[in-house]
Formats: structure tokens, C-alpha cells, sequence
DNA sequence: TTCCAGCTACCCCTTTCGGGTGGTATCATT
DNA sequence: AATGATACCACCCGAAAGGGGTAGCTGGAA
């Protein structure tokens, strides 16, 4: 039988060159050609066919979800992998729902990319273990376009949210008392509750996630 | 004459196999290495020598610039180019203050890239086409760009910046010993000159400006 | 009505942090 | 030989943070 025949798609000449070198070291892979833009991958696809398609997500123009949809819509047969550094509930989602057969994370290691390749060839789709957990996440909050931003916001009050920023801040207990208008037991007493919904154990943790799930920011 | 010994230091696998399939093609490199994270690439640095480092600007933990100053402050010889997606004024001026010989953007195709990497060999330095205007509009624009992250980037040591990161990270002293290999009382140590470098007086005010300087990163 | 979530405040207790001081060792520069 | 910067380790002490629990007060939902 023949190899596997593998389109690249990605704006940086280094990432689609890097990937070619790669992926034929495969003996099973069979030709790699690269695209540097939806535009270009689509002008491919008319000229000659592919068994898997990688597309990188932020592209200029037509970016790589579209790119998908519209793929998956004239050949459903060839296999479409997203190949990105976001992990967000959002991206994978929309992946998903573009009918993507694959979601992987750029820092992937060549062995494993190679074996997702085959494996999604063989019809079977895959998503990074790295991003499952956050999707779900955002499944059971409500199937919408929903992030784990919103999970949180749901989950913290206006009064936790307020004095997660003053903590995120740089203030101490104390002071955010003051600021509030609080006894410092009453700060205390929020921000455990805080941490077990962030489902954390110090202040620092919490900053992490609060500045990470963009839940407050720095002020100035 | 021995060939240019090339240290590619980039978090994702892709690149760092990419650019050495890549780089391996031409005829006058000896050998490339790839690190995933400055730590890494120190590590190397201390085992072997190489001519040149291409240097990812986005990394968890230590960032591009970061090492490029440690590194051209320990090893001024080894030429040091910044590879990055990014073509923001502010990180081109950064990387050259850091003492860089190069910036090059991500899409540079491969032909170029060996070209470049040759002429920064020879003692010249380069700077990416598609950048350079950028650099002289924003110091038109006026020279104020950010001059306290380059205060502070100077003043913290590489042990220093290592352990800030880890609290960025949300990790507790015991556990920065543990990661490290010190005695918790020596973080301690570290930790009172850093706030005093930074002119804080706690832990949160810390990974404030650390986040606001651009000083270290979330590490996922 | 009852029930619950949110907000407030206090208790006790342990661990962690931050400041201060002291010391040793290394290395490059002076 | 001396100096300064860096890294390392140790001790003390008081302050801050964190974990557990209890409890009164609201207002809206079941």
C-alpha cells in the first residue's frame, strides 16, 4: 500500500519545514507538502490529495477552525489534526465542532506525533491528554462556548472576586481590610472559601489561577 | 576547519527538531543540540561549547532575553540569536540591550536562516528586515519604552530569577528547596534580596512586578 | 415556611513568611 | 592580598497566613 500523504499547514516556514523533516523520517509516511496559508491549502487540495491535513490554528487570513469547517465540508474523508500552543477549553472546542479529527499541543514530542498521525489515519480521532481535562471542564458548565473563566466567575462571588484582586494586588490581609471595610478574620474567612473553589492552598496559587483564568487583573 | 556547533533553546519539541533537521543540512555544521528551557541550556553550556544559540523568546520559567544577558555575560564569545514570532519594537530593543547578535523572525525561510546563522558566526550581526522598521518607528516614538524591566533584569541574578519563577509558580519555599536543591533557609535567603531588589515586602507584591516586568512567566 | 448562599466575625492552633544577623566558600577583579 | 559579588547555610523572632470550627445576620429560592 501507499504511504501517508501529509499537508502542513502553517504560516512559519520553520514550523511547516520542521515538520516535513520530521514526519518523513516515517517509512510510512509518504509525501509531506506544506501550505502557508488556508488560501494555499485549499488551492493544494484541488490539485492533488492528502490522507491528514496538520493545521496550525492562528493564521493570517482564514484562520485554522474556518479552515477546518470548510475542509471537513468538501472532504470529509481526509482527516484534519488542529496543531497549536493554545490550550484553551475554547480553541479545542471550536476545534471539535469544525470537525477536526485531532487536537495537539505544539510541544509535542516527534515519536508521539508520528504515532497521533497514524492513529488518526486509522480513523481514530485524538485529543492531548494536556487540554481533555479543561474541555470537559467547560462541557459540564454548560456546552456552550463556555470557558473555565466563566466556570470560576460563576463560582466566586462579587465580595471573593473583589478581594482576589486586592490579593492578586500585592495587598495584604490587613490592608485589604481596611480597604473593604472588613475585619481581617471576615478576609481570611473569604479567602478560604476562595481557595477551595480555585481548589488551591496559598495565596500565591490563587494569584496564578485568578491572573491565568483572567478573573482580575493588576491594577496599574 | 571545524563546523558551527549550533545550540537551538525553544519549548516546543517541533522547533527544536524542526530547525536541527534543518540546520543539519547544511554542509559546514557540526552539530546541533536543542534545550528546552534556559535552565537547560545553561546546563549545556557548562558540559560543551558551541558557536552559536538560537534563542526562543517565549519560554516558561527564565525567558529568551533573560538568558541572553546571563549567557553573553558568562560566555560573550558564543553568538546569540533570537528567534521569536514576535516583531514588537519592545522585544527587539530588549534582545539587543540583553546583548543579542540577531533577531529573526519565525517565518525567515530555511535558506535564509542558514545564511544568517553563518553571517552572525562571522561577527556580524543581524537583524530581521521585516523588524527593523518597526525598531526605528518605536524609538521615534519616543525613548521612553520600559527602562525598569531592564533595571531589574540586571540586578537579579540567574539563581534569583530561577527561584522568582518558581514563586510566580505558586510554590511554597520547602517545595522552591525541594525543586532546587538548597536548604529552605537559603531560599529565604534569596528571597529577602530579591525583595529588596524589587523594592517589596512581600510575596505577592513580588510576583506582581516579576509578572508586570516580564521578569519570569507562568510555566503552564 | 424552611432552606440555603452569601456575608460577617470570632475562636484556637500550626505553619509559613519575612527581617535581622551571623557565617563559609568561590571566583573574578582589583 | 584585598575586595566585591554570588551562592550557600543557620539561627532567632515576630508577624502573617492558613486550616479548623462556630455562629449570627440577611435575602431570595424552593
Amino acid at each position: 500500500m501507499s504511504g501517508i500523504r501529509i499537508l502542513v499547514v502553517d504560516d512559519h516556514a520553520i514550523v511547516r519545514e520542521g515538520l516535513k523533516a520530521l514526519l518523513e523520517l516515517a517509512e510510512d509516511v509518504e509525501v509531506v507538502t506544506g501550505a502557508c496559508s488556508s488560501k494555499e491549502c485549499f488551492e493544494l487540495l484541488t490539485k492533488s490529495t492528502y490522507d491528514i491535513i496538520l493545521m496550525d490554528l492562528k493564521m493570517p487570513g482564514i484562520d485554522g477552525i474556518e479552515a477546518t469547517r470548510l475542509i471537513k465540508k468538501v472532504y470529509p474523508q481526509i482527516k484534519v489534526v488542529v496543531l497549536t500552543n493554545y490550550d484553551d477549553a475554547e480553541y479545542v472546542l471550536a476545534a471539535i465542532k469544525a470537525g477536526s479529527d485531532g487536537y495537539v499541543l505544539k510541544d509535542v514530542n516527534k515519536g508521539d506525533l508520528i504515532r497521533i498521525v497514524r492513529t488518526v489515519v486509522h480513523n481514530q480521532s485524538f485529543i492531548d491528554p494536556e487540554v481533555t481535562g479543561k474541555v470537559f471542564l467547560g462541557l459540564k458548565e454548560g456546552a456552550k462556548t463556555s470557558s473555565d473563566r466563566d466556570h470560576f466567575r460563576s463560582i466566586l462571588s462579587y465580595r471573593e472576586l473583589e478581594i482576589l484582586s486586592h490579593v492578586v494586588n500585592g495587598m495584604a490581609n490587613k490592608e485589604i481590610a481596611a480597604a473593604v471595610c472588613l475585619s481581617s478574620d471576615t478576609v481570611k474567612t473569604h479567602l478560604k472559601k476562595i481557595y477551595k473553589k480555585l481548589g488551591v492552598g496559598s495565596r500565591s496559587q490563587a494569584i496564578k489561577i485568578a491572573l491565568q483564568e483572567g478573573l482580575v487583573h493588576f491594577s496599574r
